[in-house]
Parts: structure tokens; sequence; C-alpha cells
RNA sequence: GGGAGCUUAGCUCAGCUGGUUCAGAGCGUCUGCCUUACAAGCAGAGGGUCGGGGGUUCGAAUCCCUCAGCUCCCACCA
């Protein structure tokens, strides 16, 4: 077939995309083969493709589409997340824009716009993974809020509820004043903020003293219950123990407790207690019993629970209560302060504290099984650092709070009685009957319950990923789970390894009593070159489309590939694209010049024969180094070494040494090898640039029409000969020294030189035709005499000679000479000083000595050959 | 406050339990080439007291201590 003159990647990839789909090469069922098996972190269904995507899914088509060529029964899941607040958010903007509130919705009509937006614009993201080559299994695509999912969560729910470990309880929660909802402690993110420290005055009841109290947030004294003083500071030990102080502004009277968890160096070291809107508050009220007066709205806004400031803004608020306090006099001074305050992952606005019922699942008895799997490395995770974190977290887990107060979710299946109580159950029929035993009353009607309102965390069904997928909750017992569970790879950021990872081990060991997966890449964050993190805000993050567009998917892939490693960030830059697109046509062209070639039917010469014998060893040699990459995810290093054996060993030496000279034809044997390398350097290349090495693949010979490169066989490697090897590599030295003396001397390439060689052991005789093919030479004269005309070099131990009558600057050969001599003694009396060391040759392995003793042979024996050539050009 | 990790060539990084080929790779830089596969290329070259200091050892980029700088995670004292 006559192959394009351009690599023009974009047409390519196109098409050989659309010819697996319709030949369903990415197809699994279960079989008779080893399973490999990955499950995708599925992304948001709001989501587009950004460069973190590229990554992780580039990573995981690389190991899917290696084990495919393995002899396994590769298998990668796709699916979306609903991502619970993040789609509500999005849905409810998208409403308000037509006009439409949602809280002048029903749930049934917010849902009914909601699934409406996502079958319209949700899961463009797949769409977008197809161009970057992803070899999903699109058959099983999954949707954490499809049916099946859904019922397997709220079986999920309903069992872990049986088993006690599902809680019902009014709890400090983080509350999203946006979103209006509840939310994990994974959700709130921490960020230094710049505020102040204002200093109060609560005057003591029944007398002209005032206490000083420091708070960063004057406007919760509304919900002041008492004020907090450490039983063993000084400054308050006048005071009653009965004292009361009076709520600035508010006027209320409120207790003085002593407790000793107020720190008394902090501020002046009394505390006010505000037990609805500050954690540690909250455990004081507790233990002092002390009323909660909770003064926010859902949205932030203030109730009427005092009867001031009714709904203002709580930061609106600060802002007047200051004034107000400054303006009573009540306001001893404000200090510039920066403190730490958690906002939410989702909405980005401050979280605010909040005493409500909420939904919780126990974590304490999940955590065993699973933290001990990552312990004893039942589950492997790469790089080994994070076993750290995971431990940490896992050994100080605290309970997760799974309700969420929003309507696009799984609804938690809790279903309220008339008059109290409430039952847990699959399905409202089946909650009609526990309710009917529950209460006796035979003659409640379905009418008569009330479903509670919330949903599940959308980790709630996440966690359940792996086995859901392959329904292995509604059915333990099928085929298919049977089958591809555990999974191997899971390939994700570390940012989840909470929200996530360990979650769905926990409920691996609980719901299939083994590991969810085997091993857990964990990749780093993709950054720009100057190591910013790629935002949107920055506007420094390229769009994925954009850069296949321009350079390829497999390009691209390459970028992406070349700058991983396990666990550390990339820094991206499109250089790599361009990079990754120069290989590509690198290969192309390699093609094209084999391609171009005339076969005849004729003897081997021996150049060509030296040249097939020496690269069937480099193939084979790096065929295990790739192995030992993969086996150690070095993924990136694995795709290095390809990219060298391809452009330097194969294109670089191999293809020269065969090259026929302009217009001549190539003898089939070597045809025939050169093809074979190419086809197996196509099907290593394969998992890193699927397009390119399919396009490239079909062509080399006749292929059937099921056939594709997608489920060739991985070349494996042959035997060791490392003997063969190390000649060659003098040979190669050989040659780059002679072309170093052509560049030196300014001779053209086309100049055609004679070497001359005084053979010995390490001379590579059976190289020769190759050294004189890529060395450009015309003949390879053994000698034994010195040349002082010539440009002489040593390799290893042999001379050799470059006869270069009238161009030869012998006094500046003299002090190469001699600079080479006085770096070789040097050498050489490091190597005697160890060996003369009597507890070295005694300490240190034989091995290491007899390494030693070999260092020293051959540094003498240059030393001579330098010498030699010395004498002679004098 | 607690923990983990990093610091090697101009840039991005490999260097596993100390000892061959230990100071490496890719990119960039410099020099010379438009040599009928590829200028998206070819042939060469230069470039680092392995963050500073100390120690262990016959021997340290590698192990220990210490100092400095950076990153991340956890907790969150108003």
């Amino acid at each position: 077939m006559q192959i394009a003159d351009k690599y023009t990647p974009q047409q390519l990839e196109a098409k050989w995309y659309q010819s697996w789909i319709d030949k369903g090469l990415f197809h699994s069922e279960p079989d008779t083969r080893e399973p490999y098996t990955i499950v995708i972190p599925p992304p948001n269904v709001t989501g587009m493709l950004h460069m973190g995507h590229m990554l992780n899914n580039t990573l995981q088509d690389v190991l899917i589409r290696r084990a495919r060529m393995s002899g396994k029964n590769a298998c990668w899941v796709p699916g979306m997340d609903h991502a619970s607040i993040a789609t509500e958010a999005k849905v409810v903007a998208m409403l308000h824009e037509q006009g439409i509130e949602k809280a002048d919705l029903t749930r049934e009509e917010f849902l009914k716009y909601a699934w409406e937006w996502k079958e319209k614009y949700g899961g463009v993201i797949l769409k977008q993974l197809r161009k970057l080559g992803a070899s999903c299994d699109w058959d099983r695509t999954c949707f954490t809020m499809d049916d099946e999912r859904t019922e397997s969560v709220l079986r999920v729910f309903c069992d872990l509820y049986e088993k006690g470990k599902i809680y019902r309880g009014v709890r400090m929660v983080n509350w999203d004043p946006s979103a209006k909802t509840a939310l994990s402690d994974e959700e709130v993110i921490f960020k230094e903020s710049h505020g102040k420290l204002y200093y109060l005055r609560y005057k003591v009841e029944g007398s002209d003293e005032a206490l000083i109290v420091a708070t960063t947030r004057p406007e919760t004294i509304l919900g002041d219950t008492a004020l907090c003083v450490n039983p063993n500071d000084p400054r308050y030990q006048h005071l009653a123990a009965d004292a009361r102080v009076i709520v600035p502004l508010v006027g209320r009277s409120i207790p003085v407790i002593r407790d000793e968890y107020v720190d008394i160096e902090f501020g002046t070291g009394a505390l006010k207690v505000t037990p609805a809107h500050d954690v540690n508050d909250y455990m004081l009220g507790e233990k002092y019993n002390l009323e909660t007066i909770d003064i926010f709205n859902d949205d932030g806004t203030i109730n009427d629970k005092v009867g001031i400031y009714v709904g203002m803004d709580r930061f609106e608020l600060r802002k007047q209560i200051e004034q107000d306090l400054v303006a009573a006099n009540l306001m001893e001074k404000t200090e510039d302060y920066t403190n730490n305050v958690g906002y939410s992952e989702r909405t980005g606005v401050a979280i605010e504290p909040k005493l409500s019922m909420q939904w919780f699942l126990s974590m304490e008895e999940l955590s065993k099984p699973a933290t001990k799997a990552v312990l004893e490395d039942i589950i492997c995770f790469v790089p080994e650092k994070y076993k750290n974190t995971y431990r940490h977290w896992m050994e100080n887990i605290k309970d997760w709070c799974i309700s969420r107060q929003l309507w696009w979710g799984q609804r938690i299946p809790a279903y309220y009685l008339p008059k109290g109580g409430y039952v847990v159950a699959l399905t409202a029929e089946e909650a009609l009957e526990k309710a009917r035993a529950k209460s006796g009353d035979e003659t409640l009607q379905l009418s008569d319950l009330r479903q509670d309102e919330d949903v599940l965390d959308t980790w709630f069904s996440s966690w359940l990923w792996p086995i859901s997928v392959f329904d292995g909750i509604r059915n333990p017992d099928n085929e298919e789970i049977k089958y591809y569970y555990p999974t191997n790879d899971l390939v994700t950021g570390p940012d989840i390894i909470f929200f996530w990872v360990a979650r769905m081990i926990m409920a691996g060991f609980e719901y299939r009593s083994a590991e969810p997966f085997r091993n857990v890449y964990f990749t780093g964050i993709v950054r720009d070159k100057i190591g910013r993190k790629m935002s949107k805000q920055l506007g420094n993050s390229p769009d994925p489309l954009d850069l296949i567009e321009k350079y390829g998917a497999d390009g691209v892939r390459l970028a992406m590939l070349m700058s991983s490693s396990a666990g550390n960030d990339v820094m991206f830059d499109e250089a790599l694209c361009e990079q990754g697109r120069n290989f590509g046509n690198k290969i192309w062209n390699a093609y094209r010049l084999l391609n171009g070639w005339e076969v005849k039917e004729q003897e081997q010469p021996a150049c060509n024969r030296m040249a097939v014998a020496w690269f069937n060893e480099k193939l084979s040699e790096t065929l295990r180094e790739v192995e030992a990459d993969f086996r150690q995810y070095r993924i990136s290093e694995a795709c290095m070494t390809l990219y060298k054996l391809f452009w330097d060993e194969f294109s670089g030496m191999y293809l020269e040494m065969v090259k026929p000279a302009f217009g001549q034809p190539i003898d089939a044997t070597t045809m025939e090898a050169t093809k074979r390398f190419f086809d197996a350097l196509m099907r290593m290349l394969h998992p890193f640039m699927p397009f390119i090495t399919e396009e490239i693949w079909q062509d080399l010979a006749p292929r059937k029409e099921e056939e594709s490169i997608c489920v060739a066989s991985m070349p494996t490697a042959s035997e060791e000969q490392p003997a063969l090897l190390a000649r060659f590599e003098l040979a190669r030295e050989v040659i780059s020294s002679v072309r170093n003396i052509r560049n030196q001397k300014n001779l053209p390439q086309k100049e055609q030189l004679t070497l001359k060689v005084v053979e010995d052991e390490n001379y590579p005789a059976e190289f020769a035709p190759v050294i004189m093919k890529l060395a450009n030479l015309t003949a390879i004269e053994p000698t034994t005499e010195k040349d002082p005309t010539a440009a002489a070099f040593i390799v290893k131990t042999t001379q050799y000679f470059v006869p270069l009558a009238g161009m030869i600057d012998t006094e500046a050969e003299k002090k190469k000479l001699e600079e080479e001599l006085k770096y070789f003694e040097g050498f050489l009396r490091s190597v005697m000083a160890k060996l003369s060391n009597e507890r070295f040759v005694q300490n240190a392995p034989e091995k290491v000595v007899a390494n030693e003793r070999a260092k020293q042979a051959d540094a003498e024996a240059k030393i001579a050959a330098i010498k030699e050539q010395l004498t002679a050009l004098k």
C-alpha cells in the first residue's frame, strides 16, 4: 500500500477509533482468560475534559491496552458520577437564568428539569475521552444514579441501617449556606484568611467591671449562652462562683463558667460560648448544659430568634455589629488577625458550623479490615508514601455525615410514621409493611408515611463503584462480579484518597470480603510549566481538545506520559506535545523509508546480517527493561525507553545500517527482518500511541478484516546475549569517534575516509562492515605502525587511526593525548590506592575487588596504548 | 501544633537495600550540515564540588545528625 507522504494524525485517529468500536474490540465478557479490570474514576456528569483527566485516563489506557495485548481479558468500565452538589448547583443556576427559582418548584418538578439537563448536556466528557483513544468498554457505561446503581445504594443503606451502623442524630455539622446543605468533613477546605480579632466588653452583673472577650466572629454574640474562663487564671479568681455577665447589644444575662479548655494565653483568657455555632463551644454547651441558640437561617442570614438584626447576612452583620459596639462603647479594641477559615469545597463559601439533624455512618468497624489491607500490602499504593497518609486518616476516622439537604441524588429510604418514629426500607411498599408492624396500626396507608427529604452524599454511591458496576450488590453471586472483582489497578489523584479510595476499600471488605483493587496508582497534579496549578481563574489550562486537534492524540498522550512519574506533579508544557507529535512524525517517516525499498532475492550482506543480529538483541533487552518498568509502575520510564529505542537505536542506527544505497534494492532476508522489527516496535508502542501504531501495523502486512493491533500480542523477550550487545557498543564508539574527527576537521559527510586499526581482542571485527557504512569509510585496514600523520583515537584498548596527511596539528594531538594520559594515570592511582588498602581488600565483597582489578588492567592497557601513540608522534 | 516528602546539568526528572558501565536521561543551549525517510531532521560538543555543615565507613548522591529553603497532608485555640 502507498502510505501518505505526510503524517496527519487527525485523519487517521478518527478513522481508527471508529474502526475499533465497530469491531467491538474494547468489549469484554467473562471467559477462560485471566481478567484484567480497571474501573474509571467516574468524572462528574457535568464535567468537561481537563488536563487532569488527560493524564489520568492516558495512564489507564496504557495499562489496559498493554494487558489486552498480553493475553488478558481486559475490561475498562467507564461511567459518570451524578455529583450531587455540583450538578444541583449547575441546574439551579441554569433555572435561575431562565427566571425559575428552585424554591418555587416541587421536588418532582426540579428533578424533571435536572434529568432533562443531564440527558442533554451530561456526559460530554465521555465523548471527549474517545478522542484521546480511551479503550473503554462503552457497552458497560454506568451512571452512579442509574436504576441499578441507585438500587444498590439503597440496599446498602438499608443493610447498614439494619446492622446498626447508620444512625440519625443532631450533631454539629459543616453547613454550606450557599448550597444549604450539610457537608462531610472532607468537603471542607481550610484557608488562611485575614480578619480581625475583636475585643468585646461583657459587663459583669451587679458591678462596674467588664470582662473583655476576644473573638473573630462578633456577630455570633446573638447566640452566646455563657462566658468561659480557665479556673486557674488569676485574673478571674475574684469573680463570684455564680457571676453573670451581660451579652453586649443583646442584653442577655449569661453565666460565667470555668473550664480548663480555655487557653489562658490566648486573647484575654476569656471565651464567649456559642454552642450553636462553634464545634468546641458545642462541647462546652453539652458539658455544662447550656442553652443553644441557633441564630442563622439556612442561607446564613439572621433568623428571628433574638429579634434584632433579623434577615441580615452574616458578613454584613459583622460590619454592622462592629459599628454598633463601637457606638455603644462596648468595643475595647480590634486587632488584625490571621486564622484558618473553612470553606465549602464545592460552592466556595465560608462554612457555618451548625447544629442539625443528620444521618451518619459509623466508621470504626468498617475501617479495620480496610486499614489492614493497605498496611499489609494486599492493596499496594504507588508511590508508597500514601500508605502513611491513609493509615493516619483511618486510625482517626470520624463518623461520616451521609445526608445532604439536596434533591439531586439518592433519597434516603427512611419513612416517618404519623405518630412519630420511622422505618427504613428499600421501597415505599416495604416501608408501609414495616410501619404497620411497628405501629400496630394496620390501617396505615402509603400516604400516611412521609419519606425523609434528604439525599445521600455522592460518595455514598461512588464508594460502591467497583462492586456496583458489576451488579455485585444486588446480585452478589453473578458471574461478572465473580470474574472481574477484585479489579487490578486504580488510577486516581491523591486528593480523593479519603473521599473515595479509602471508602471503596471499606465497602469492598464489607460487601465482598475482598479488596476492590490490588494496586492504586496515584497521579500528581497537572501544573503549568512554571509550577502553578492549572485553573480556570488563571486561564493557564489549555483545552485538551485543542491540543489533540493541533498535535494529535498520540502526541498529547506522549506528552502526558513523558513528564509524569507516579505521585509527582506534571509540569505541563505545550512543547512536550510538540515533542510527542515529532515522535509520531519520526515513526511515520521511518516507515516511509522502508516502505519505499525495492526487494530483491540476493545474498544478505555481512553488514545487514550483523545489523539484524544486533537489533534483535537490542529489542529483546529493551523488552525486558520495559517489563521491569511496568512491574514497578514506572510508566514514564517505559515510555522514554521505547522512545529512545525507536528513535536512536532503530532509526538512528539500525535503519542506517541496512539502508540500501540510493536506487539499490535490499535483500529479502533483511527486509523481512526489518518488517518483523517494525511490527514488534509498533506493538510495543501501541499502548502509548494507539493510533499511529495501528495505521502502520495495518499496512505492514496483509491483515484480515477483524485483525487489529489492539488485540495483537505483545512481543516477548528472548534469552539474553549480553556479549553481542557489548561488542556492538565498541563499534558504536568507533563510529562516533570517526564522526567526531570529521566534525573537528570540518570534513564533509560525503568525503570517504580510511580507518586503520591495531587489532586486539577489543576490536569488534565482526562489526567492521557496519562501522564502514555508518562512518562512511572506504576500508578498515589492519596496521601495526603508529601513523603520526593520522588522527588517532582509542576505544577501550584498541588504537585506531584516520590518516589525514597534512591536516594534523601534531602539537595539538600531543596535548590531547597527554591530557588523556594524565586522566588515566590519576584514575589508575585511585584504583591502586583502593587495592593497596588492606581493609578494602578484606572488607569489600569479592565482586567489587575483582572489579577494581579489572579497572586496573583496563587502565594499564589504556595507558600503554596512549604512550605508544605519544611516542609515534615524537 | 502534628505528620509526610522534596532539594542532582539552564528546565523537567532517573539514580532501588552504600562499591562495575556512578555522576545519568529527555528537553533546551552551542557548533557544523537543506546528506532524496524525516529541518517536526542529521552529526557532534559543552554543562553539575548531587542544598550547606558535620558524622558513620576501607568507600557516601545513596546511611545518621544538624541547618536552610520548598511542597503536600492532617488538626484547628476563640
